[in-house]
DNA sequence: ATGGAAGATAGACTAGTTCCAGATCTTGAC
DNA sequence: GTCAAGATCTGGAACTAGTCTATCTTCCAT
């Protein structure tokens, strides 16, 4: 993703392009991983050193308040997944890496049994290994 | 739950059962809903005023590991089950309230398709709104 | 150019959790 | 019962994640 499409996609969504906010979203969305925070910040100093943890944290925030990303609660932690459309998930029990498991791999049945409650949204969190690829 | 039947609980888990133990397990297990370990401190302490953060936090980590309750990483801040069988779960997204749906309200298809992961467990996280029952 | 709004910053602050070193309690062997 | 060894508990320090605040800067319309 060029700096060039992260700015219209930003101003797409109603943010303000600073050059701070285009990098972050340059890692960001340019990942195919679930980084926290924390690996964000870090990550994002290598090309602007000069950038605060707040400064992160209240783009990440808007950036999911406006629907460019996801936020996932799960391990110890929050952590940012680009991948808006919807999808499930798999996690490493053993490392904590997560995977996207796409929408239409897996379905769930029943979900009109619930009646007490309103649905807005739901996902399906698998855990277990990875099997192992490299040689 | 009575203080016999946690103690036995206990010691079939390879838990020796000291005390604190038995008073963290009694209120943990005795409980439908997904407590915080700070919750679980708070009310242990109206039972037994001398008992220290760290030795909830070890209980509850120990319990963990040995199968007696789960946690969830769900919300801000981690939670605790003592539901351990399988089952789903609901959140409420404005009060970040959680409560189990049985497992045979819903299922899942499609994970025989997940070919290069081991899949150990999963569960089904929905998230929406409780429907007041209050009236 | 000027003023106001939006944005960015550092650092203080809070909450949640783990770590640690010493004090205390249990247990089993005698 | 006594004692040593080991398990457990404690308070507090330390660490981590995340938020808040006050201040400074930038942007843009006028």
């Amino acid at each position: 993703m060029t700096d060039i499409e992260v700015v219209d996609l930003l101003r797409a969504h109603g943010i303000r392009p600073s050059a701070h906010r285009v990098a972050i979203a340059l890692y960001v969305l340019g990942n195919e991983t679930h980084p926290s925070a924390e690996t964000v910040l870090r990550n994002v100093r290598e090309r602007l050193p000069v950038i605060s943890r707040a400064t992160v944290y209240n783009t990440l925030n808007l950036m999911n308040e406006k629907g460019l990303l996801r936020q996932h609660p799960f391990g110890p932690g929050t952590v940012f997944d680009s991948n808006v459309s919807r999808h499930h998930h798999f996690i490493d029990s053993e490392t904590g890496e997560m995977r996207d498991v796409p929408w239409e791999k897996l379905s769930v049945s029943g979900l009109d049994s619930i009646k007490d409650a309103e649905i807005t949204d739901y996902m399906i969190v698998i855990r277990g290994r990875f099997k192992k690829r490299e040689a």
